[in-house]
RNA sequence: GCCCCCAUCGUCCAGCGGCCUAGGACGCCGCCCUUUCAAGGCGGUAACGCGGGUUCGAAUCCCGUUGGGGGUGCCA
């Protein structure tokens, strides 16, 4: 696509916090903006002052902060503008282009039941000359015949007959614009050149583009209707029945690099297939005529793998700098977590985390007098030898350099006198120390466990058996 | 009901008339590596919804059908 420096906007509305599939939006939006080195705007669609939460707008921006989606000018809030959506609900009026109407809902829909057709406004008040007052609202008046279509640049060519539009309701009675009225006047008024949203809008653009006609707005946006973000049942995302909200995920432990890079994904791929890669490169490649029209699944176990790429992908400082939140709680007292000692497993944890969240059961035995013991793990290392293999371990153990290698060849040794193989020899070991027999390296974890901890824990557990 | 959109492995993406006995990724399964678990390596599983056309040739184009989804608010 040729394209010049685009404008473009992400236009949540406040009315809750920001979702995934906001959150594509917003990233495709801005890629876009940054592939065709265009602008790329918030606007604060707080129209509904009913609905609409202050708080939630932060909430919002925290999270494209946090995703890296940064706007290039002053955030725009609609509710500001409503003397320009007022402005043109009056031009509308004067032109004979909008009515008022005086019907309540239960009118109209009392209508619709009666005549037995479809649901929807019948055009009642169209020549009734209804004057203004408390409980009226202007209504456009929706062309009867013809057709509005529009080039959508992710689905070609789409069209709305005029018949099957009703007289949609640009007033509120309250005197409060509709968001389709703030749409379209802000949009021409904000130069927006690309209008690029979720599908679930895609038939309010023939209202937009009515609109923008009626209001003598000659030029028209370019639109592009993403495909909508879905569930596991194939419904769109809905932020009471799915969990969804971004912030959620950056508490589980995401890194805001994996789910943007996974979120470029959903409707969307690089030409030579590779996946995981810098947000620059995904800006470089990325073509808004190649987004699929199709709906796509939010696959959580993807952005886990993606996750734990790059995890790994993280110096082990940035690691630790990450994991650091994560290890304010967890099973140990709260003066008890030794950073020093997290430092030194650090290396180990990172490559065996998909996710920060999991970072504190990897080290909790280091902090706690005693770890949980697991009775799984205990059922299956305790039996056999176990009990000859902990005896010579702490013997062996009283007065080994305590250092992994060291701690590693002298149990080798134990293994070996006794016919086991090392696999089968660390087992007791590993669930007398740490409670369980999956987590790091189990000659590190003693060597920063320390010598007199190790052997108080082998001890303990070679008197439970 | 009406309007609109969509349709390739379970999932995401590739495929834009011949290179497709359909490719990559996640998941799953197996093997290797290995002090557990991961990671890594290797291999496997699995899809063009259906019916008609167009064409020498169709996953790719057209029509229909079925199925799914979205909209149908004085929400956005």
């Amino acid at each position: 696509m040729d394209v010049d420096a685009p404008r473009v906007r992400f236009s949540p509305a406040p009315t809750g916090s920001l979702h995934v599939g906001g959150a594509r939006t917003a990233l495709f939006n801005w890629l876009f903006a940054r592939r065709h080195g265009g602008t790329f705007l918030l606007r604060i669609e707080d129209t509904d002052v009913e609905r609409s939460r202050p708080e939630l707008t932060d909430a919002i921006v925290d999270s494209l902060r946090w995703l890296g989606l940064e706007w290039d000018e002053e955030p725009v809030h609609q509710s500001e503008r409503a003397g320009l959506h007022r402005d043109a609900v009056a031009k509308l009026l004067a032109a004979g282009c909008a009515y008022r109407c005086d019907c309540t809902q239960d009118d109209v829909r009392a209508r619709a039941e009666a005549r037995g057709g479809p649901p929807g406004y019948d055009g009642h008040c169209r020549d009734r000359d209804v004057g203004p007052g408390a409980g009226v609202v202007v209504r456009f008046r929706t062309p009867d015949e013809g057709r509005t279509t529009f080039d959508d640049v992710i689905r070609g060519e789409v069209g709305f007959d005029h018949a099957a539009l009703e007289d949609f309701v640009v007033q509120r009675s309250s005197g409060a614009p509709m968001f389709v009225v703030a749409n379209a006047v802000d949009d021409a008024d904000l130069g927006i050149t690309h209008v690029i949203r979720g599908e679930d809008l895609i038939s309010v653009t023939p209202k937009v583009l009515l609109l923008r006609e009626a209001l003598g707005i000659s030029q028209r946006p370019v639109f592009a209707h993403l495909p909508m973000l879905v569930n596991e049942r194939r419904q769109k995302l809905s932020k009471r029945r799915d969990d969804v909200a971004v912030g959620a995920y950056r508490e589980r432990g995401y890194l805001a690099e994996a789910m943007v890079n996974h979120l470029a994904l959903l409707g969307w791929g690089p030409p030579d297939g590779v996946e995981i890669r810098p947000l620059a490169e995904i800006v470089e490649l990325f073509r808004l005529e190649d987004v699929n029209p199709a709906p796509a699944f939010f696959d959580v176990d993807k952005l886990t793998h993606i996750n734990g790429v790059y995890l790994r992908g993280l110096s082990t400082a940035e690691f630790i700098g990450a994991a650091g939140r994560f290890l304010e709680h967890g099973p140990w007292a709260p003066g008890d977590f030794d950073f020093a000692a997290f430092e030194r497993m650090a290396p180990l944890v990172q490559e065996r985390v998909t996710t920060l969240a999991e970072a504190p059961e990897m080290v909790d035995f280091l902090f706690v007098d005693q770890p949980a013991i697991d009775p799984d793990s205990w059922d299956k290392a305790m039996k056999g030898p176990a009990a000859d293999v902990l005896d010579a371990t702490m013997a062996a153990y009283q007065a080994v350099a305590w250092e992994s290698a060291a701690l590693l060849a002298a149990l080798r040794s134990v293994g070996e006198e006794l016919g086991l193989p090392l696999r089968r020899a660390q087992a007791p070991v590993r669930v007398a120390v740490t409670g369980r027999s999956v987590g790091p390296p189990l000659f590190e974890s003693l060597e920063v466990l320390g010598r007199d901890r190790s052997l108080a824990r082998l001890r303990s557990a070679r008197a439970r058996l």
